[in-house]
DNA sequence: AGTCTTATTGCAAACGATTTGCAATTGCAT
DNA sequence: ATGCAATTGCAAATCGTTTGCAATAAGACT
């Protein structure tokens, strides 16, 4: 059993043992982010926060997606132009295109590139730590 | 003849063409694009143009980028982090891995790669515009 | 070379996203 | 309950970049 099954770590656990608080603004943001299917930026989420609980304010949020980041609990995306945006770093690897009409996030993952990456670090000389592939295209028009 | 030599466009007679006036900043800017082997910020090529003509503001050096970009004569990188940096855009197509502990940005190209982005954007119902492949890594240790 | 029109400039002020100092509040171990 | 350090909200600061505006200069036409 469990196999498949993307695992979603106890953050509050975690924070405990570092001890590190969880407050009632963070355990909101935390929420907000593991009932995410986007990839929201800071404004966003504050807004959904500030729909729970009027008195969380942008800095906290900002402050929390710092702390979530360190934590390795969210990852944090510069897509070209906007805002940083986040999303919980529970799921497996992927990367993303994006769509230049709508702005819509399609995510994608390609092991073959992943290798090829490696192999190019490797021959280089480099250890990769993180990498970041972002496609940035339009819908193709449908053939009638 | 003129096969594999990278054609370094001649911008000045497009710019013209454009009803783009050549003024002596621009001079300037173009100047040390050219003779660059890195990867500058807006301020390092402010900080570069002033040694040559003291009266060159960093606001045009922004204009100019901006300039240059949208003419395609220049690609605008966003690394992790810092300001954005520039490059001119004669050359083929490449990506950069960018070394974690010294900021050292290396060039490379994966031919496998592009076509593994294009059949995955393709297969998604998506054409490509542009993308963006970073990667962040470490020197390995030489082993002893 | 002189004149004209208008693109371009430098400057300072505005901007958007994010960070920070600080005093007030809170989590939580005792 | 008590106490102290971690955390908060707020406002002000910061960073990279953009913009309004009056002054300047490119280049087309004498
Ligand atoms: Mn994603
Ligand atoms: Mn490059
Ligand atoms: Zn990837
Ligand atoms: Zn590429």
């Amino acid at each position: 059993m469990n196999q498949g099954t993307p695992k979603k770590p106890d953050y509050e656990r975690e924070m405990r043992r570092a001890g590190i608080r969880i407050t009632r603004p963070r355990r909101v943001i935390l929420d907000i982010l593991a009932g995410c299917e986007d990839h929201p930026d800071a404004m966003e989420i504050f807004q959904r926060a500030s729909a729970i609980d009027k008195s969380i304010s942008l800095s906290t949020v900002y402050r929390t997606m710092k702390l979530l980041e360190g934590m390795g609990a969210i990852h944090r995306h510069a897509f070209e132009g906007g805002p940083a945006r986040f999303e919980q770093a529970s799921g497996e690897h992927h990367d993303h295109l994006i769509d230049l009409d709508t702005g819509d996030v399609i995510e994608f993952h390609s092991r073959r590139i992943e290798e090829l990456q490696d192999e190019i670090a490797r021959e280089l000389g480099y250890e990769i730590v993180h990498h970041r592939l972002e496609l940035y295209g339009r819908r193709k028009k449908r053939r009638g």
